[in-house]
DNA sequence: TTAAAAAGTTAGATACATCAAACTTTTTGC
DNA sequence: GCAAAAAGTTTGATGTATCTAACTTTTTAA
C-alpha cells in the first residue's frame, strides 16, 4: 500500500466534496464539485488528475468520478475532523451552525490527531459528567451573552446543587446494568464494557482507538433493522446486529 | 490608513517571528527569522520586501529590520490568537506544552475572531465557575487517561459536592468587596465593575471588547511599580497606576 | 587595514492553486 | 439522428512560497 502522503488543504477539500456529493447523488460530476468548492471547472480537472495519480479517486477524462477505497478512507477521516470540530463549536462553545460550519471547514485541515482526540473526549466528558452538562452550559451561555459571571455561575450552581446531587446519585446507581449494544435505542449513549471475541470488529474498533471505556452513541438502524448505526470517537459505523451483540455497554441517560 | 488586507499564513508567520525576535534581542536579523521559521535566507528577503510594501515592516536592503506600528499591531493580534489557542489546549484539553505549541502555530492562521472570543470566554468560565475548575478538570484528566468515566465523574462530584457547596458559598459571599485594579496583586483575577471617566484607556479598552463584566488578570508590575501589567480578553496590557486607579474590580480567589 | 567569514540579495527554477478563453466530448430535446 | 446546449478539458497565464547557486555587502579579527 502506498505510504500515506500528506495532502494539501485544497486536495482534502476536493476529496471531502466528492464524498458528500456521492452521498447525495448517484455520482459526482465535475460541475458539482466546482460549484461546491466555488472554483473554476478547469481547477477541478487538474485536481482530479492529481488525486487520481495518488490513487485516491477513480477518474478518466469525461468519465464519472468516484473515490477509491483509499480515497474514501481519507475523505471520511477529513469529514470526521470536520464534524468533531463543528460538534465542539456548536455543543460547547455555543456557536451558531453557519459560523461553526465555516470555521470547521478551515480548521479541519490543520488540527492534529492528538488535539482531535482530546476534543472528542472533552465533549464526551462535558456532556456526560453530571457536574458539566446542560445546566452548566446554560451558565456559560449567560456568560457569553454578557451576563454577570457571578450570576451565570450561580445559575449553574445554586439552582442546581440539589439537582446535581440527584444527578450524581442517579449516575452512581445506573452503573450495574450492562446491556448489549444490539439492544440499545437510537439516541442512547453508553460506555463500552467489553468487546467479546477476536473477530473482525474487534480489530476494526481497536484500529480506531475504540476499546472498553469508550463512549458510544446509537444513531439509528438500517437495512430493516439488520444493522445498527453508531458513533464512537467521531467515527460513524454500521454494525451487523450479530456483531453488536458481542459488545456490552453500560448505558447512560 | 491602508485597509486591513488579508495576510497569508506565511506572512503572518514572518510578522510573528519578527515580533518575538525583537522582544528577545535588540534587532531582528534576517538570519534569525530564517532559522526560526526554518526557511531559506532568500525566502526571508522576499517576504520582507512584501511586508515592507504593505507598510508592516521597516526594511531596506542590508538594513536592520523592525516592525512598523501597524505591523506590530498585526503581529500582536496573531500572537494573541496563538496564545489563546495554546491556553485552551494546555489549560482545558490538558495537552502538553510542545504539542500545544505546535498546534497553535498552525491553527492561529485560520481561527475566526468569533471562535477566538468564545474560546476566551470558555476558558474564563471553566476556571472561574465553581462547578468547573480544578477538580472538574482533574476528572477530565482521568477520563483522558482511560480511567472509567463513571469513576472520573464521580471523582469530580461525590468527592467535591461538599467542597462545591463551600466554593459556591464563598463565591457568593465574595461579591460585595470592590477594589481598584491598581490595588490588586499579581496573579489575582477579577471582574471589571466600572471604568471611570472617558479618557484614552476607556477608548482603548472598549476597542478591544473590554467592558464591565470582562475578566481581568494581574500579571505583574513594571517600571518600579509605576505600571501594572494585566491580561484581559487575551490582550496583554500595561497601564499606568493612574489609569488603573480608574478601574474598579471585583476580585476572585 | 584589509582579507576572509558571515550575512544578505538576486536570479532563475519548481511546485501549487487558481483563472479565462478556446476547444472537445457528451447529453438532451425536438 | 442530429444540432444546440451542457459538461468537461486543454492551454497558457497569474500569484504565492519556496528552493539553490551565484553574487554583493557588511562584519570581524589578525
Amino acid at each position: 500500500m502506498a505510504a500515506k502522503e500528506r495532502l494539501s488543504s485544497s486536495m482534502e477539500d476536493y476529496l471531502e466534496a466528492i464524498l458528500h456529493i456521492s452521498a447525495e447523488k448517484q455520482a459526482a460530476r465535475a460541475k458539482d464539485i466546482a460549484k461546491r468548492l466555488k472554483v473554476n471547472n478547469s481547477s477541478v480537472t487538474s485536481a482530479l488528475r492529481l488525486l487520481s495519480e495518488k490513487g485516491l479517486v477513480n477518474y478518466a477524462p469525461y468519465d464519472i468520478i468516484t473515490l477509491t477505497a483509499q480515497g474514501k478512507k481519507r475523505a471520511e477521516e477529513i469529514a470526521r475532523r470536520h464534524e468533531t470540530l463543528k460538534d465542539f463549536f456548536v455543543k460547547i462553545l455555543l456557536i451558531d451552525e453557519t459560523e461553526a460550519e465555516k470555521a470547521s471547514c478551515k480548521m479541519e485541515h490543520v488540527i492534529s490527531n492528538k488535539i482531535l482526540d482530546r476534543l472528542i473526549s472533552f465533549v464526551e466528558f462535558v456532556e456526560i459528567c453530571p457536574r458539566g452538562g446542560k445546566e452548566w452550559l446554560r451558565g456559560f451561555r449567560r456568560h457569553c451573552e454578557g451576563d454577570d459571571i457571578s450570576a451565570s455561575c450561580e445559575d449553574s450552581i445554586s439552582l442546581c446543587l440539589e439537582d446535581l446531587r440527584k444527578k450524581a446519585q442517579a449516575f452512581k446507581n445506573s452503573q450495574q446494568e450492562a446491556v448489549l449494544l444490539k439492544e440499545m435505542d437510537a439516541g442512547q449513549r453508553g460506555k463500552i464494557l467489553q468487546i467479546k471475541g477476536h473477530g473482525e470488529i474487534n480489530k476494526r474498533l481497536s484500529a480506531m482507538g475504540v476499546s472498553s471505556g469508550s463512549i458510544v452513541e446509537v444513531e439509528g438502524r438500517a437495512l430493516q433493522e439488520e444493522r445498527i448505526e453508531i458513533k464512537v470517537r467521531g467515527y460513524h459505523l454500521s454494525l451487523r446486529n450479530e456483531d453488536a451483540a458481542k459488545i456490552s455497554v453500560e448505558p447512560y441517560n
